[in-house]
DNA sequence: AGCACGCCGACT
DNA sequence: GTCGGCGTGCTC
């Protein structure tokens, strides 16, 4: 042998190991490199150089070519996904490869995309010769006398920059450049409408902006508390020191409006985006523009923790609480849990945002784990805090699932030109139909769950697979022609409110009503312009910016949340209730929430017509102290899902029995079906392991996991979630 | 995950 | 006699 190199390359294919390949040119760890794998080619990552393996030389194939077109991945990127891939027990390759944008999962070489800025020309006529008429285009000359910019900066000084500039570079006033590095030195930049930050705004920015290293911060503040303006003045020390910011948020069809926002607040800075709502060359371009550290600001959904960021000075997550920071398949991470790792691993401050923070933050700040930094924000807010009450459903004259009491409320707010919003957590028209005669019910045939009545297209449709049928004119059991829609969605709620307010606008907005992609925006601007006077909708509503004319807030069945198997429900319908509420009324004209509920003396609501978020949490925390749940244990869910029932069941069984065996100390909870215990014709359950530690825990998975791959079974779909969110 | 290898039923 | 079913095992 010529003495060649070993790489140990990661592969997108489900085995937990790297593969050996001989390379006789210089290699580091982070490059790309196409690699030949049983009978075709694949790109893999070098993940570390090596001199020897323990394969036979025979059996080592060498490296086809090394990709040179895109700067390697880091040692800290790699490290950070070596210990995603720990952590979470998920293929070291499967981990790594989906980091990267697709274009450079392909072989098809990708050219390295230069950022483009345009700047006065070397030898640009006079300012004065501009012709007098073209105002726009001096509007662009003047900005970039001051400042080179890229073309979305020059956008916010005029919306028909692309044109203006192809104007002023063809009167060879304007020169264009490609730019591949960071500028030398931090670019000075303006911030615009700076606020006076209150004292408690000024303590908290002074709070983070002083720590030195890793320290990880619980911004703890209540809707309208002005959380978004310390992140801005956040950013804005970052910048003025030449670091680079990532702003992680929850995975939101807003992510247009929060970098339109962010944009218009750093006019002069690089920000990207990275979202599933780009295309694969947006995507590798901003991505690239993070990695050279053009981009100062890096605006991302979870999936952008995993953005290499070589001057990364400080980390924010926004709505820490959003379960979308957690991943649901594959590699199963919490951004937030990564990036809190990545900020410690990094050695710089994140800073976590809520109005209702997860236990597990809250209990972390108040055992000191975390700093707290409460924002009350007495002096704006308090005054226009909405009024929270209940109604007892039991106890007053209900009308399809609306209150009289709530139906009155709405009729007074549109003989006042003001809007109310009816939040439903239900879909379609009614969540289930039956028969009267017999008991029928509308069963979907390939799942545990019913098939929810969509009245429009007078069809049955089933929420988990998609299998829809015609409404049947006659019972399919008993044939009895009388068919009742049972329960209340949100088209059934937009038909009852359209009889009864036959002249008010009412705009229901659901996953339904907002398919095709411009829809919301369209509906945000008929909210945002007062063209609607109700609004029906699901969660969909809860986020999102302020609804300025909106002062009702109707909520109209969470009782399900209360007494829910999920031990997560509660929390969720708490942080949910209270963002609604947050969506009413403003200083001149106060909010009021109105809960139709059986059980209008729950704790929940109590601390909820309080403001009380302290409260709740605090007794919250104590519950799952005494029952043993998370924040206090440490979980981890074996889920199984195949065609066989005997399968699924035969498979966690014997996983359980290795489990057992391994006699560590953990607590061993299943086999159980699933919460949807069967789902597309696949049977589903799960095995629930806790433990009093995280060490203990994983010391277990490590021990576990042996068993569980010699167990694997083609016929199943198999998967460790730790930490888990859903059950 | 793919994808080949391998060993048993109904077809020209 | 063969085509093809999907159970098993391997990928450096």
């Amino acid at each position: 042998m010529n003495g060649a190199v070993i790489v140990r390359v990661a592969l997108d294919v489900p085995l937990a190991t790297l593969f050996d390949y001989t390379v006789d040119e210089a290699v580091l760890a982070g490059q790309r490199v196409i690699v030949p794998f049983r009978h075709g080619e694949r790109v893999g990552v070098v993940v570390e150089c090596v001199t020897s393996s323990e394969y036979s030389e025979d059996k080592i194939k060498p490296v086809i070519a090394v990709l040179h077109d895109s700067a390697p991945l880091s040692p800290k990127l790699l490290a950070l996904l070596k210990f995603c891939s720990d952590y979470y027990h998920y293929p070291i390759g499967q981990t790594v490869l989906p980091a990267l944008p697709a274009k450079l999962r392909s072989s098809q070489s990708v050219a390295i995309k230069p950022a483009l800025y345009y700047r006065m020309a070397e030898h640009a006529p006079d300012l004065a010769l501009l012709p007098k008429r073209k105002a726009h285009a001096r509007l662009i000359l003047e900005k970039l006398v001051i400042q080179s910019c890229n073309l979305r900066q020059l956008k916010l000084v005029c919306s028909t920059a692309a044109r203006q500039l192809s104007y002023l570079m063809q009167e060879g006033w304007v020169e264009q450049y490609e730019v591949y590095a960071p500028p030398p030195v931090p670019s000075a930049h303006t911030f615009a409408n700076a606020h006076q930050l209150t004292p408690e705004q000024q303590k908290a920015v002074d709070c983070i902006t002083e720590a030195n290293g890793y320290r990880c911060f619980l911004l703890h503040g209540i809707t309208g508390s002005g959380k978004t303006e310390v992140y801005v003045h956040l950013i804005d020390s970052v910048l003025r020191r030449g670091g680079q910011v990532l702003l992680l948020v929850p995975e939101i069809n807003l992510t247009p409006q929060l970098e339109q926002y962010f944009l218009s607040r750093f006019p002069d800075a690089t920000l990207v985006s990275l979202h599933s709502g780009l295309s694969e060359n947006e995507r590798l371009s901003n991505w690239q523009q993070a990695q050279t550290g053009l981009a100062q600001i890096v605006l991302g959904t979870r999936l952008s923790v995993f953005a290499e960021m070589p001057q990364l000075a400080m980390i924010i997550v926004d709505e820490e609480h959003d379960s979308s920071f957690k991943q649901q398949d594959g590699l199963r991470y919490s951004a937030r849990d990564v990036a809190i790792f990545r900020a410690n691993q990094c050695g710089v401050p994140v800073v976590l945002g809520s109005a209702t923070p997860s236990l597990e933050s809250y209990h972390n700040a108040q055992t000191g784990r975390y700093q707290m930094l409460k924002l009350t924000g007495r002096a704006q807010v308090a005054a226009r805090l909405p009024t929270v009450s209940c109604i007892h459903i039991k106890q007053t004259v209900m009308v399809e699932g609306i209150s009289e009491k709530l139906l009155s409320a709405i009729a007074e707010r549109i003989a006042r030109g003001e809007q109310s919003l009816l939040f439903i957590n239900r879909r379609g028209y009614a969540p289930v139909l039956m028969c009267t005669e017999c008991g029928w019910l509308s069963d979907c045939k390939h799942c545990a769950g019913k098939m929810v009545m969509h009245l429009k297209d007078k069809r049955l449709r089933c929420h988990h697979c998609g299998y829809q049928l015609r409404v049947p004119t006659a019972c399919p059991g008993c044939g009895h022609a009388e068919l009742l829609p049972v329960g209340t969605g949100t088209q059934r709620i937009e038909t009852v409110l359209d009889t009864r307010f036959p002249d008010a606008r009412i705009l229901r907005v659901d996953r339904d009503s907002t398919k095709n992609k411009r829809a919301w925006e369209v509906m945000r601007a008929q909210i945002h312009a007062n063209e609607v006077d109700i609004l029906v909708g699901t969660q969909m509503l809860a986020k999102g910016h302020d609804f300025p004319a909106l002062t009702l807030v109707g909520v109209l069945s969470p009782d399900s949340a209360l007494y829910s198997s999920d031990f997560r429900a509660a929390e969720k319908l708490f942080a949910q209730l209270m963002q609604v509420a947050g969506r009413a009324g403003r200083a001149d004209k106060p909010g009021e929430v109105l809960i139709q509920t059986e059980f209008p003396d729950h704790p929940l609501f109590l601390y909820l017509q309080s403001h009380d978020f302290e409260g709740w949490a605090e007794s919250q925390l104590a519950e799952r102290r005494m029952a043993g749940f998370p924040p206090f244990m440490f979980q981890v869910m074996l889920r199984a899902e195949g065609l066989i029932e005997s399968d699924v069941y035969a498979y966690l069984n014997q996983a359980r029995t290795a489990a057992v065996a391994i006699g560590h100390k953990v607590e061993i909870l299943g086999v159980v079906p699933a919460s949807l215990a069967r789902r597309a014709n696949h049977v589903r359950a799960q095995l629930l392991i806790q433990a009093d530690t995280r060490r203990e825990l994983q010391q277990f998975l490590r021990a576990w996991r042996p068993a569980l791959d010699s167990l694997q079974n083609a016929k199943l779909r198999c998967s460790l979630d730790v930490d888990p969110l859903e059950f």
